[in-house]
DNA sequence: AGAAAAAAGTTGACGTATCAACTAATTTAA
DNA sequence: TTAAATTAGTTGATACGTCAACTTTTTTCT
């Protein structure tokens, strides 16, 4: 429990943090430069192309995302035109989702693009280095 | 680059961003509670206690930290009273800074609190998680 | 010496994430 | 059946990280 143990623990996080960012910033040029989309909405967008989920909800349960964070990026995606939301029927709490023509073109322009930089991302991390995560 | 590819690569940045949000949840609330310090400002009090760490770009230089988010930490510990800065004699452009024996208590207190926290952290990590970050 | 480049800090804009308080609708359970 | 708890979604506050433009001072280079 030196003070050299401490730095490194103390560091560990911070560099585990800023890995995260700068991933994410990567992702977030990519998009912002070819699609206009930040990466919460391409993220949202994603997962109503790709998975079942209906609503926020259905999203928060998905990936853990918080709903307040969803709640805006929503009406921010509502607002640009890429979902439409309408009441659900049988319970009005639930407004569900459904992406545009528009969202579906940009997320099928996006995915490779998408998919590309993660595979760049893996080419500079070794095996020990994507077993650990 | 077949889909469940696609999908691991996704669910790497995944944990990586759940990893790094409990990392953070509980030192950000021992922190709050014991110090009213963010993260942020205790790291830059450790650095300043620590090391020898004199200024920002020190500070920059040591742990890659973006020096406008340095900046401002900076100007809120001098605010609340944790650091003087006074400009550097041979260069003008450079102010170094000095932790109050404010501070250096509250470091002090702090220091065991962080120190068992990352304990117990490294202790649900294994020894090639650890290498890896 | 003088122009150009680099370094130290500051500031603004933006994106990401958490937490908490709140309204409204629905489910549960006494 | 009605009161209490839960669920869906909204909004505000705050923390954290990145990028870029800018000023001022110092260094480098010709």
């Amino acid at each position: 429990m030196n003070i050299d143990e401490l730095e490194v623990q103390q560091f560990l996080t911070y560099r585990l943090a800023r890995t995260h960012m700068r991933l994410n910033a990567q992702a977030i040029r990519i998009l912002k430069r070819n699609a206009g989309l930040t990466l919460t909405q391409w993220r949202v967008i994603a997962l109503l192309a790709g998975t079942d989920c209906k609503n926020s909800s259905d999203i928060e349960r998905q990936i853990g995302m918080d709903k307040g964070q969803l709640s805006r990026t929503i009406r921010g995606l509502a607002d640009a035109g890429y979902v439409k939301f309408k009441t659900d029927a049988k319970d009005q709490r639930k407004s569900n989702l459904k992406l545009t023509a528009k969202a579906q073109k940009i997320y099928d322009q996006t995915l490779p693009l998408m998919r590309n930089r993660q595979h760049s991302l893996f080419a500079h991390l070794d095996e020990t280095e994507i077993k650990a995560i």
